[in-house]
DNA sequence: ACACTCATGTAAGCTGTTACATGATTAA
DNA sequence: TTAATCATGTAACAGCTTACATGAGTGT
């Protein structure tokens, strides 16, 4: 309900769903995508795990390494799987913070594509309105104007007009061709889906 | 130094700056800004001012209103001016969070022009750093690629092209034209740093 | 009478951070 | 030997959130 937490709990159903792994393996895991979401260190990830395990959400097995310390290959539950879905499909409260989006994006696999669509959808929604907020405060001179909230609002502005190229070439791509099955979903996405290149 | 927080306490610094005012009146403006920086409740807001105020980085006087409940005007000391211009001035660490970023932009208005330019040539370095990571990680199908996770890489590498390309535009516009005064900045810049347009 | 805005505050709690501790194995 | 990687954990604390409390004035 809340979306102000980074939401770290979610990502670590999420892997945990994509295959059981140890709490080194998220770590690791999570450094490769530190740009994208922020990655917790030992002292965030092992307590969390254990919260996860106090409620159920998730199982242990400790399985002893050769030549290795011993490994806690952590498990998703059933419960687990239905508070990821239901944090998932949960509504985005307007304002929450970009990761937000990206993070649900991120765990969608388990997502339906019409699911999908609808997510995209309703960041359009929410874009939309934060574009045409910051075109507002750029156009009335009112508040405390100077250089660098101008810049601030002009840099918003920008994002949220590309983020909403974005999120049209994207939902006319997911609506031109009707849900494929499971197998094939995996090679096509990786054909289709691209658009922006790099520098 | 870790730049993890949300930097709330800058936020309220700098708006001391501009001027004087209460926590309520803080509490008012953050609400309208809200697309851009997450605001704070009431039970944000007054504890900080307490800290601010014991770390003399504030002070307060109370103004008893006609017909209205008293307000506490806070403004900002010398000291609190000092750890303000060292917060904006200090480097962000790479994979700190957006707002990291747009905060220093909105606070800069006590920042030199040259000082502007360098934080905008550094977030640059940074942002093609992200992009070509992004770039590299959609090129090798290798972590666990699912649909969700191509989009999320996909939705990063647009917004990293989008930022470069605005932050280039703004870089360029910067050094053509050399520092004006103190008086003319307000006026020029409003005249000449829009680019994006709305909806 | 009721609710709403102005205006300030407290208290409990969650999440996450840093810094540290442990202990085994592997490479310089 | 020293350092680094693998692998797990604890403890202290910062920061923020929600929910609540208070109290005066204003509008319906």
């Amino acid at each position: 309900m809340t979306d102000r937490t980074s939401g770290l709990r979610y990502v670590v159903l999420g892997l945990l769903k994509q295959q059981p792994m140890s709490g080194y393996d998220i770590h690791c895991y999570l450094k490769q995508l530190r740009w994208l979401i922020s990655s917790p260190g030992g002292g965030s990830l092992y307590p969390l795990l254990h919260r996860l395990l106090r409620e159920d959400l998730v199982t242990v097995k400790v399985v002893p390494g050769i030549d290795r310390p011993p490994k806690k290959i952590y498990s998703i539950t059933v419960a687990g799987n239905e508070a990821l879905k239901t944090w998932i499909e949960e509504p985005i409260s307007p304002n929450a913070p970009l990761k937000a989006f990206v993070l649900r994006l991120l765990l969608a696999d388990s997502h339906s594509q019409a699911g999908l669509c609808a997510r995209l959808q309703q960041r359009r929604v929410q874009v939309a309105g934060h574009q045409s907020a910051l075109a507002d405060g750029l156009d009335t001179p009112a508040t405390g104007q100077n250089l660098g909230q101008e810049l601030a609002l002009d840099y918003g502005l920008a994002l949220a007009t590309a983020e909403l190229a974005w999120l049209d070439t994207k939902l006319k791509l997911l609506r031109d061709r009707p849900p494929f099955d499971e197998d094939e979903r995996r090679v096509r996405s990786t054909q289709r889906l691209r658009s922006t290149s790099a520098s």
